[in-house]
DNA sequence: GATTAGCACTCACCTGGATAGAGTGCTAAC
DNA sequence: GTTAGCACTCTATCCAGGTGAGTGCTAATC
């Protein structure tokens, strides 16, 4: 049995009321909302061709049908209109994200705001990744006995400071000569590699200063250690209640199960981590999804650049019975717009 | 109409009961479980009694009696046997806050998180407030063209750094020259007096170098209206999943409005602002709270200091029938705890 | 006078059966 | 190939009756 083009109108049509219904959708409402110009009887024998090729389900005998996991897949890849937005809202988005280029965290922090408002889902989005990012600069200040403050400046133009024990015997000269060896020898390290190549450019440039340098290396490594910790932060939500108006998460052991998720950010992670193939929008139905508390959730990703770097991820989730058109236009643009202001923003500071 | 011993008795069953049960107690409940050798029948002519003086309510004729909020304040001011954490847990309190002291941030989040945990409830903290701490030092950094890394340290040993725009006219050694003034001349203003100040210490410093100064006045000026803007972020929530639990909360409307309001940051600060007492333990119970959408809620709380100084509050929020006992002690030793130690660690800051 | 046993009463909740309604699948006619 | 008709299935809703927890009142008891 092969999909013909009437096949893909009801499916169509099915995919399309039950999205906007959310009740399982029955030959008749088909046969009046949408004009096939076939009569019910017809539909239904269609319906059940479509329900033996999987696209389709019935939740029980007397029902109308659902769309299947396969269904919505089908209808995503094949039926759906496209859709733009429209004009009035990408200035509107242009203009609210341009306000907010100054700091970065911001204006990626907000663009997952502006997704989950738009769409009324909840949007995901993952930060920079600090551990991909080279460290451009290290600066050591004054902060009390025994601790400095270190500032560290990012390719990508991100700035963050922590306190780091330096030991009551380690002399404000001595973290400059740490810092300057840093900047001058090991600028544009990756964060991983830097352990390794400071300890040899350390001890090449320094052996007369063993003891010091050994105390500058339990430094970084400490520090290292504890931002390898800070990954913890790296996904952000927004408009995790709007799950709460789905009809699917009227259950409250549904919504117990989705927001403890949401609380463990190396899931979400996995989930938004750019998938082999990378470019472009990736979307996720239903049980593709790989953890079982997603099976009845979709997800919609697309990557954003800096300067062609993939530097994170903007997502939105939603009940497999989501308005993919919306949902999909929107990721794309806001990715698309953001990868163009990042990059024009931040397009001095290429490594 | 008086509160005799036997009719606290009761009330305390009936508290003490619906607190573990969550369902309405009856007569024949309590004579059985307390011992207080009177039948089913004394004690329900004392339920009358109780119902009159508006501690208990029916929620309906043929249900047994629950606890009003009326009931529950009189409970906690009168009929609550104290209650201490067991040495075991007060020292693994201890030890993991010691462990974090470090981050005053971290600290702080950590004890909320050891609230929820330790009470199954909803943790609300109020984090230093920022505009109240006194700048310590300030520095700038280099970092690209035209902005530079401006880096500030608080009394309470808070640092953070922000970008800031000084336009591609002004040099690094302009730069220090501001930040040397600060530090020597005005290191220890409140923030919120810095900018009269430092305007006037400038002006009179540097008269011959107004060009400059504006620039810089420019740039603290907007460095103070973003950071007023953080006000966002001065509550810390933990465990709001722990209502879920809560059968009082099994309708999604209700997860709905108080996780809605969750979100709203500035309800919650009112709610955790130290009351006209200040000092102490604050207990509100059910409607005595200001938003309606509490109306089912209770809140304790309590403030944390250091050096004398209060500085932020702990609090922990759950349904008004909540095990107030354990809430209690656990807010009240955390407040204490978390007090020590900040005093004991940031003795030194003293301003 | 306080306490208690006894009893009638109320009300939420559960159960089972009847009913309605939506939707199907099949068959036969077009 | 399409459609009208019809029997069938299954859910949701309603209603009646039974159950049980709990009460309030009264009269007997301590």
């Amino acid at each position: 049995m092969q999909m013909d083009e009437r096949k893909q109108k009801i499916l169509k049509a099915i995919v399309q009321d039950y999205i906007a219904t959310a009740e399982p959708v029955g030959s008749r409402t088909i046969s009046k909302k949408f004009e096939l110009g076939v009569s019910p009887a017809t539909i239904r024998n269609e319906m059940a061709d479509l329900e033996e090729l999987g696209f389709i389900e019935q939740p029980h005998t007397s029902a109308g049908r659902v769309p299947s996991d396969l269904g919505y897949r089908y209808y995503v890849e094949n039926l759906m209109d496209p859709f733009d937005l429209d004009e009035e809202r990408k200035r509107m988005i242009n203009q609210e994200l341009a306000k907010r280029l100054d700091e970065i965290q911001e204006v990626i922090e907000y663009t997952g705001k502006l997704v989950s408002q738009i769409t009324n889902l909840t949007s995901l989005v993952l930060k920079p990744q600090t551990r991909e990012c080279t460290l451009k600069k290290l600066y050591f200040l004054p902060y009390e006995d025994g601790k400095a403050i270190m500032v560290t400046v990012k390719d990508n133009g991100m700035v963050e400071n922590s306190i780091v024990d330096i030991g009551t015997d380690t002399t404000p000269e001595e973290l400059q000569i740490l810092a300057n060896i840093y900047n001058e020898k090991l600028s544009g390290s990756k964060a991983s590699d830097l352990k390794k190549g400071l300890l040899n450019e350390l001890y090449r440039e320094l052996a007369r200063k063993r003891r010091i340098i050994d105390g500058m290396l339990t430094i970084l490594e400490r520090m290292f250690d504890q931002k390898s910790g800070d990954n913890t932060e790296r996904v952000y939500l927004d408009g995790t209640l709007n799950m709460l108006n789905q009809p699917e998460f009227k259950d409250i052991n549904k919504v117990k199960t989705l927001f403890s998720i949401f609380e463990e950010n190396r899931k979400l992670q996995e989930l938004l981590a750019p998938k082999d193939k990378g470019e472009g929008l990736n979307i996720t139905i239903g049980s593709e999804n790989p953890d079982l508390a997603f099976k009845d959730c979709s997800i919609i990703s697309a990557t954003y650049n800096i300067n062609g770097k993939q530097i994170g991820t903007i997502g939105v989730l939603g009940p497999t019975r989501m308005d993919y058109r919306k949902a999909i236009s929107i990721v794309d643009y806001m990715t698309k717009s953001l990868t163009d202001m990042l990059t024009n923003r931040y397009r001095n500071q290429k490594t």
